[in-house]
DNA sequence: CGATGTACCTTGCAATACTAGGTAATAGTT
DNA sequence: AACTATTACCTAGTATTGCAAGGTACATCG
């Protein structure tokens, strides 16, 4: 059972994680929502809040580093997935540069003494 | 050069790693706070604001992970010194753990296809 | 029909990095 | 001695954003 400063903190964590991690997933297939809160929480072992993930995908659709499209199936409630656009793709790359250096820093700090 | 986006981006992921880096620095050594910007900068290549760090190591020293002390020496102006309290180091593990479990989960999401 | 699950969305709050200011002492230069 | 830059600390206000808590609508199953 996590303390109050932790999970507080691991909610700091997810802030500009999160976005790196949908767009990981969204590199690798078009998702909906709701089936990325499942692919977060399994992928990463996060959990995410619906209030959470739909705010945020809107964000990322306004930015143009998603598109998305509505898709109805003949059974089911109809689904909107997302896909990263060109422009997603580019940033991702610049985020991925980022992360790769951050984590040799941080790897690099843990082995200190 | 960055764009919006992306140092918007760059910010976020601060958040939650900056108690966790300024953390593992002052497991190494009690370091003051103007001290502690050059050693982010210098080992994880993040550029952090004064406005940033004293609020932090105020909040970190009410919530008992860290205690200060002034030391004034012969020359130069006094210093603040932070280092951890024994709940702090603990916490620190535990994030540790979080960070070795989700820096696991992230290198695998990034090798996917 | 009633309950549960899927799937989407919005409002308001709380937390926090940063901007932009401030103070004060020291060190270096002219 | 006077001026400037650097060191070192701090605070108030703003913008951002995850989440709790609410909502809607359809599907499925007993």
């Amino acid at each position: 059972m996590d303390t109050y400063f932790i999970s507080r903190w691991k909610s700091q964590i997810k802030k500009g994680l999160l976005e790196y991690i949908i767009m990981l997933i969204l590199k690798t297939k078009p998702c909906y929502g709701y089936e990325l809160i499942a692919d977060i929480n399994r992928l990463a072992g996060m959990e995410i809040a619906e209030g959470t993930i739909y705010p945020l995908l809107n964000r990322l659709k306004k930015e143009n580093l998603l598109k998305s499209e509505w898709i109805e199936k003949e059974v089911g409630i109809p689904r909107k997935y997302y896909q990263l656009t060109p422009e997603g793709i580019e940033q991702l790359k610049v985020m991925q540069n980022y992360m790769e250096s951050l984590n040799e820093s941080i790897t690099q700090l843990m082995n200190i003494k």
